[in-house]
Formats: structure tokens, sequence, C-alpha cells
DNA sequence: ATAGGGTTAG
């Protein structure tokens, strides 16, 4: 606004002294007032204003008020400066609610120095003017300004009322000001102002943000009559908190009462449900939907969509979709999602195919399911495709693009992405910058990470961290690793995957004692030991030898999967315990399909306990009967099987019958175990191979004398 | 005259 209109305006009333009241309008300015009227009924604006600027004189204030009324609706700023300028400048002392009506308007149109130095220059003010100006801050996203407005309105002695609250709350909940939110609670306790049920709303809404969700509880009890708002708010933290059960009761509570439903809501208990795959609860919302006319609204039907999807049930997603009116963009994608993450990715590129349009939302559900499935070429492909077809890219789909990186460890192609991120501005986006560093982890550039790591030190989070030492660890840097942790704590708070890979770092180095303070700790501060950590946790003591403990974690009650079975299996087998190892195996049986890890755990199981006709027997059954085509390390543990225990026969046969060349491994383990168990013509025959191999030094088998070549 | 929540798909 001018600052010439604000001297103007001090000027003026520097000189008047009793003037409060505008003249009697002339009789033209009366058809002037008129004129405007008519321009302002049709929203026609500018004109109205020239007019107004036509008349020397005020017009009456309610022109004004809907003049600034306009000019907010239409964020007219230049137009609500003229009004404003006309007012301060033919009024002697215009009135104050005119004032605050420019100053909602300049806030209203983002203009907050504007609206600032008017209320600075107003020689007086009302309690409307601290509220337009707190508003105007609240709602421009000047949280702070807006709260620190409101500290001096209450040492000016300016009495707050529900509007100030109204406003103050919703800063409070910008910045999560939780210990001011408190106090101004306390406030409107004393101002009796609680059954105001948008305060009382506002505040669950804040102690929710502020994740104080017993206290938002509470005070949502305490709300006589709760609108359609103030259960909108409940569910909605509930949800947030990660509470979907919650979230879920409280919908029901809610349908139980007599408000109106809002569409959101509806949205967010379907979200609840999906988050706890709570398929019946699903059903019956989807029930009360169609019950009270919801289910020809877009934003339910999509929920209802993508409930079933995440829910698992893609025929009902299917048959939901189907119904003609259900097609649109939001929906389409969601099931194209479903299928892809399902691992059905062909029929959800059928589906892709199919759409009329799509989003970048959409391209990247598709993709994510080719990532999700570890199927790097066709991901690739389609990354290409992508890139012909549509200009959208965003920081999903490059995470993506540098998990193909990650997966096909194609560190040019990485680098690669990493210059457009950097180009595109995309480098501080923290999603990105962490796949950025699991990439650089993956392909094993592990000095990119930690510059990259350092690099984005004022965006990282937890994410980043647990990145950075999962590399360290998957190199064998284990102890750093574990003093990388202590740097980790002054910035960030580590979490269930950050103990799992320093459990892993554990393991490496057989460093028990550290393992145990590690798994002390998670249970003393009652951090999620979930099926991973659990895993990770048998597996740390099985290899630092402590197979009890190793058992303890195993036998607690709590489900098991495949990887958790092998992880026993395996330290059972590695611990010199091969008859439990086999018991495992069979109780394992009753639920989980073994794979190919397990079978290795049952083959060194039988090497440990001499049982070897039964390892033939499990080796045999693996084609046979379990489908798993025996790997390299399947072989070698037969030869081991066959050799230590001087099966020679055995051993010359299935060596022979190999559908591959022997290893140098292999055939070493053949030369020796010839030559303990005196067995000339397979030794000869490993003998000749591995010269092929290794004609500079060459083996040579003689039955008597030579020690072994390979001491255990 | 001025006030609160929610924007569904990766």
């Amino acid at each position: 606004m001018g600052v010439n209109a604000v001297s103007l305006l001090n000027r003026l009333l520097q000189n008047s002294t009793t003037t409060q009241r505008p003249k009697p309008l002339p009789a033209n300015a009366k058809s002037i007032t008129n004129t405007i009227f008519r321009y302002l009924k049709s929203h026609r604006l500018k004109e109205a204003v020239s007019v107004l600027f036509s008349s020397p004189t005020p017009v009456p204030p309610f022109i004004y008020a809907r003049l600034f009324q306009i000019c907010s609706s239409k964020l007219a700023i230049v137009e609500a400066r003229k009004v404003e300028s006309h007012l301060v400048t033919f009024y002697s002392t215009p009135p104050i609610f005119l004032l605050n009506r420019a100053i909602e308007t300049y806030g209203k149109c983002g203009c907050l120095e504007d609206a600032r130095e008017l209320f600075e220059e107003m020689p007086r003010r009302d309690g409307g003017s601290w509220n337009a100006m707190i508003t105007a801050y609240s709602q421009g996203g000047y949280a702070e300004k807006a709260l620190s407005l409101f500290k001096c309105m209450n040492k000016s002695g300016v009495l707050a009322n529900e509007i100030t609250f109204a406003s103050v709350l919703g800063s409070c909940a910008a910045v999560l000001a939780l210990f001011l939110t408190r106090q101004v609670h306390g406030l409107v306790i004393k101002y009796g102002l609680c059954s105001n049920v948008i305060l009382a709303s506002s505040i669950v809404d804040v102690y929710g943000k502020c994740q104080v969700i017993s206290e938002a509880r509470k005070m949502f009890d305490e709300i006589p009559n709760p609108n359609s708002v103030s259960w909108n708010v409940i569910v909605r933290r509930y949800l947030e908190m990660g509470d979907g059960k919650e979230a879920v009761v409280m919908f029901f509570k809610m349908i139980g009462s007599n408000v109106m439903h809002l569409n959101f809501t509806f949205s967010n208990a379907l979200i609840a449900c999906s988050s706890i795959s709570a398929l019946k609860e699903g059903h019956q919302i989807h029930g009360v939907a169609v019950k009270i006319g919801f289910e020809a609204d877009e934003v339910v039907t999509n929920s209802l969509i993508d409930m079933y999807v995440k829910c698992g049930v893609l025929e009902d997603a299917q048959r939901h979709f189907d119904q003609p009116e259900s097609k649109n963009i939001i929906s389409w994608t969601s099931l194209v999602s479903g299928y892809a993450m399902d691992g059905r990715t062909g029929q959800a590129r059928a589906l892709f195919n199919e759409m009329p349009e799509r989003t970048v939302v959409s391209w990247n559900a598709m993709l994510a399911g080719y990532v999700r499935h570890l199927l790097w070429e066709e991901a690739l492909d389609f990354v290409l495709w992508m890139r012909r077809m549509t200009k959208d890219i965003d920081h999903v789909t490059l995470s993506l693009i540098l998990n193909i990186c990650a997966g096909l460890s194609d560190v040019e192609l990485g680098k690669q992405v990493h210059g457009f991120v950097y180009r595109h501005g995309f480098f501080s986006n923290l999603l990105v910058g962490n796949a950025l560093l699991d990439m650089y982890g993956k392909c094993k550039h592990l000095d990119s990470s930690r510059i990259w790591f350092s690099e984005m030190c004022h965006l990282r989070d937890r994410v980043s961290w647990n990145a950075l030492l999962t590399s360290y660890v998957q190199h064998e840097l284990s102890e750093e690793a574990m003093r990388m942790f202590w740097d980790m704590q002054w910035e960030t708070t580590p979490n269930k995957f950050t103990f799992g890979t320093l459990l892993a770092a554990c393991a490496n180095i057989f460093a028990l004692d550290q393992g145990k303070q590690i798994h002390g700790y998670m249970i003393r501060k009652g951090c999620e030991i979930d099926i991973v950590v659990r895993g990770a946790l048998v597996d740390m003591y099985s290899k630092c030898r402590c197979h009890e403990y190793a058992v303890k974690v195993f036998k607690e009650e709590a489900p098991r999967d495949l990887i958790l079975w092998n992880s026993m299996i395996l330290g059972c087998a590695h611990n010199g315990r091969g008859g439990e190892a086999l018991d495992l195996f069979h109780s394992m049986e009753e639920g989980v399909r073994a794979d190919h890890v397990t079978f290795q755990g049952i083959l060194l199981a039988c090497i440990g306990e001499g049982y070897v006709d039964l390892g033939k027997q499990y080796f045999n059954s693996m084609s046979n009967k379990y489908c798993i085509i025996p790997r390299l390390e399947h072989y070698e543990c037969m030869i081991e099987l066959f050799g230590r225990y001087g099966y020679i026969d055995d051993l010359e046969n299935f060596v022979q019958s190999m559908p591959f060349e022997p290893t140098e491994q292999m055939l070493i383990k053949v030369f020796d175990a010839c030559r303990e168990h005196k067995h000339l013509r397979l030794g000869e025959w490993a003998e000749k191979h591995l010269n092929e191999l290794n004609p500079i030094t060459p083996y040579r088998f003689e039955v008597l004398s030579r020690p072994s070549l390979v001491t255990l």
C-alpha cells in the first residue's frame, strides 16, 4: 500500500479535531454510490474502483467494506491499495473496522507487509485489528509471527476472543507449539469458551499433531456436541499416529452419533482399515457409504477401491472398479499399483496400457512394481519409454530409478542420475538423497556414499544414517559401523533398522558383548523387535557361538517366517547341533515352505552329524519334491559330505554327473579326499582338472606322502 | 465483519 497514504492519514489526523462522520452526500455523490454499487453487484471491480476515485468525498462505509470483500476474493491487491488510499484520504478518521477489513484484504492477498504497515500506523486499534493481523500472519503461513503478535496483544492488555484463539491455535498446530497450546487451552477454559466447538476441535487438532494423542482424546471427549469437523480431526489424528484401530473405532462412533458425515472422514477411516488390513471393517464402511448415498462420491469410491487393493483383495477392487462410474485416474492408478505390487506385473501393465490418461503417480506405480520384484531390465525399459512419453518426472521416479541402478550395480547410470538430480534441484529432497546413498552403497562406492552423506548434512535423517551404516556393514567395515553409531546419536535416534544393522555388524566381528548390550537396550527402550530384528538376533547369537540365547529368541511367542527359520537352522548347523537343525526343519515344514537356504542348513547339518545317506536323500528331494534347483553351495556341501566320510564312489559319481564343470574349490576338496582315502583314479582325475586350471604351479597326486593342501 | 478439519493413487 502507499506509504504516502499512511503519511497522509497521519497528517489528516493531526489536523482533524472534530469531524467524525462524513458530511451528507451531495446529489452527484449519491449517484456515484449507486454506480459503484451497480458495478459491485456485477462484480466489475476495476470499474467500481475507478468510479470511486471520481468522488472527492467519502462514500458510505458499507461500500468500502464490500469493495474490500471483493478485492479479497479476487486477490486484487492493486485495487485493494486504491480503496484503502481513498478511504484514508477522504475520511478524516476512517472507521477502525474498515481499516481492519483492509488488513484482512492485504493478508488474503499475501501482502503481509502492507498489512503490518497499516496495522502499525493505525492511530487507534481495536481487538478486531489485532485479530485481523494475527489471522493474516496465521493464514499466510507465518505462524511464528502470528504467535509473537499474540504475545504482544496480551502484553498490551487487549483481551483475546474466540477469533484470536482460533487463529493462534492454527499457528500452534503449524509449528507444534505444545507448551503455548497448553497455556492457550488454559485461557480458553478461563474465559469459559470450552463449549465453542471450533476452539475445542482446534485444541484436539494441535494435541494430535503434537503427538499427545491421549490429551487430544481427552479434549475430544469433553466436547459436548462434536461436529463433523471434530470427528474428522480425531479420526485423522489416530490414523496419523499409526493407531488405525482406534481411528476405525472412532469412525463407527461417529456413525452412531447424529452428525453429518464428511466424505473425507470416510476416506480417512478407509485408509485406517488399509493400515491394519481390516477388511471386515472396510466392508462395513462400504455398506454405510452405500446406505447414506456416498457411493457416487468420487473421494469415497476411490478410497474404497484403494482399501480393497491394500487389503489384498484385488478381485473385489477390480469388481468395484468395473462399475461404470468408478473409473477415474486415481482408482485406475490404485488398481495398477495393486497388481504391480502383488507381483502380477503383466496384468498391471495391461491395465496401465489401457489408461486413457496418466499422471506421474500412475507411471511411478507401475515402475515401483517392477522395482519391488527386482525386474531390473523391465524397469529400465519402462523408464526409457516413460521418458519418451512424458516430461513428467518427480522425486519418487528418481528414487525408483536409483533403486534400479543399485539393483543392476550400475554406478555409471547412477552417476548420470545424480547429475540429473543435481541439475533439476532434487538434491534437497530427502527421499532422493537417501536413494542416492543407498545406490552408492550397493554399487560398492563407499567413498561416494560418504561424501554424499556429508554433503546432505543439513537434511539427512535416520534413514540416511541407516543407509550408510548398512553399506559399512556390507563392506565388512563393522567396527567403523559400530563407531558411527555413536556419532549418529548426536543427530538422531536409532530405530529397529539401525539395530538390525548393528546386530549384523556384531555378528560379523563376533562382538557378543556389544550384541547383548544392543539386545538389552532395545528391550529397555521398548523398541519394536520385529521378525527381521529377531532374525538378526538369532544370527548374531549363533555366529557368536551363544546358541542358548539364539534358541531363546527363536522360541519367543511371535510369528516366524522362512528367513527366521533359516537363521535358526543355519545357526544350529554351524554350532554343531545338526540333529537339532533337522528337527527344526521338520517342525518348519508344517507351515513354511523350505528354500535353497534351508537346504544349505540341512546339508551342513548332515555334514556335521555324518548323515551321508540322509544328506543324499535331502539333496535329491530338492529337485524331486521341492522344485528347488540346487546351487553351487549345495554341490559343495555334497562334495564335502561324501569326501569327509570317505564315500569316494558316491563322490566320483556325483562330481562326474554335475551339470557344470567343477570349480577349483571343489576339485581341491576331491583331491584332498582322494589322498586321505587313497583313491587313485578319482585323485588323478582331480589332478588333471586342477592342472588345466592352474598350469603354472601344478598339483601332483601322490597317494602317500604329501600333506593336505587344505588345512582345516 | 473476523475462526477449525480433510485433498483419496506411487
